[in-house]
RNA sequence: UGGGGUGUCGCCAAGUGGUAAGGCAUCGGACUUUGACUCCGAGAUUCGCAGGUUCAAAUCCCGCCACCCCAG
């Protein structure tokens, strides 16, 4: 064994999703020497708007790889589970107004718990998935690290992993770069190698977000309003809305007006009014954040305050935060104001190279106060 | 049915004889395993309508239509 001594046995099951990542994963873990166990995970039950399924393509292509890897796969369905929970709060943050990142959820309650749970149930001592992101061990405990290709890093997505789950992943492409693992699938064959890479929410894939939605939440339309209280547009409901828009809102070209674009600076829930803002000012940025519930990957904060990097979104720079814990959560403050802090979305803290943890964001510290009116 | 003003892409808006700027919106693409932001690209053979002058008009002339304002 050379894994680091992370696991007990030799087999691993694989998280395949028919991406060339996860591909390359199995390929890498074969040549190791690992009894590796190829297995598709099927999710989500509906097509695409097309009435296409495009779980049956990405299956094939996982079915490809196998052979051509020589390894056993195979296709399990936590469809059930990720709509009880993932699904259900997705849509529950969204019709209290929040924009929730149902991808961190489903890594915390599908990849690493029903899944994880199912690989554990097969004999294998460990999962392994295609995620960009490594694990160090550290006397007992074990680290999660960015990804050696930070433009790929996705640690973002793991933040709310624990111990217990971490000790049993592995993230055999997290050591390269995306162009490396693009050679290597190409050079190899990888039935793959070409595939472009998939966007949009994980199991469901590539939608137009809002017509997806609407099919959950219906449409309750309403005003679009300025801070000064002028009415000037319609919206089809706060929930296909998140804070820091700009497109959707059909708003141009009035007399008056700087002539800049105009977005989203929040909501008002009770009035049915979507609050604009026309360019980018005050109002669109926060000094600080409130986390009700802050995972720590360790197990628990590093001090009762402390200062690091964190991220308030996927892919984007880190940002300086000082970090003062309360009770089970926490207050974060900016050395930098943030624009579009949005509740639901993750605050993600990082030391270095290491990804602390994180949680949703329940409450922003707004630049400026305001309010219609 | 008196006077004045205005009608240029969905909206705002340059352009006053030389062969339709720009912004917002929209659409397409790139980026991206959330939702966004961002970036790149596209668009009026046509200037309220119909005539006329001119080598040439959105820009000049004539008529009509629509809207706005002030008077009544």
């Amino acid at each position: 064994m050379t894994d680091g001594g992370f696991c007990v046995g030799n087999r691993v099951v694989l998280g395949m999703s028919g991406g060339v990542d996860s591909s390359v994963a199995a390929l890498l873990l074969k040549r190791q020497g690992y009894d590796v166990v190829g297995v598709f995970m099927k999710n989500w039950e509906e097509t695409d708007e097309g009435g296409v399924c495009t779980a049956a393509a990405d299956y094939e292509d996982v079915r490809r790889v196998a052979h051509q890897i020589g390894i056993p796969y195979y296709t399990v369905n936590f469809a059930k589970e990720y709509r009880d929970r993932v699904f259900s709060y997705f849509l529950e943050e969204y019709k209290a107004g929040r924009t929730p990142n149902p991808d961190v959820l489903c890594n915390c309650e599908i990849k690493f718990k029903a899944f994880l749970d199912f690989a554990m149930g097969v004999g294998a001592s460990a999962l392994a998935t295609g995620h960009y992101a490594r694990i160090q061990k550290d006397g007992q405990a074990v680290k999660l690290l960015r990804a050696a290709d930070l433009t790929k890093d996705q640690t973002y997505f793991l933040a709310g992993l624990t111990q217990a789950q971490l000790k049993h992943a592995m993230f055999p492409v997290g050591e390269m770069r995306k162009t490396e693992l693009r050679k290597l699938a190409e050079e190899t064959g990888l039935a793959t190698a070409f595939k472009k890479d998939s966007t949009g929410i994980c199991f469901i894939g590539e939608r137009n977000f809002k017509n997806f939605l609407m099919q959950y939440l219906p449409a309750q339309p309403g005003d679009v309003v300025t801070l000064d209280g002028r009415r000037i547009g319609r919206h089809d409901g706060l929930m296909y809305y998140t804070l820091g828009q700009r497109r959707g809102l059909g708003i141009g070209g009035m007399k008056e007006g700087s002539g800049e674009s105009w977005f989203v600076i929040g909501k008002d829930m009770e009035k049915n009014f979507l609050i604009v803002q026309q360019g980018e000012h005050e109002e669109l940025f926060s000094l600080g954040l409130r986390v009700n519930k802050i995972n720590f990957v360790s197990g628990k904060a590093p001090a009762k305050t402390f200062e690091c990097t964190a991220k308030f979104r996927y892919r984007q720079s880190d940002q300086r935060v000082r970090v003062t814990m309360d009770g089970d959560g926490c207050w974060m403050d900016f050395e930098q104001p943030q624009r579009a802090v949005t509740p639901g979305q993750w605050a993600v803290l990082y030391d270095g190279e290491i990804c602390l943890g994180g949680g949703p964001i329940d409450e922003t510290r707004p630049m400026k106060q305001h309010s219609v009116r």
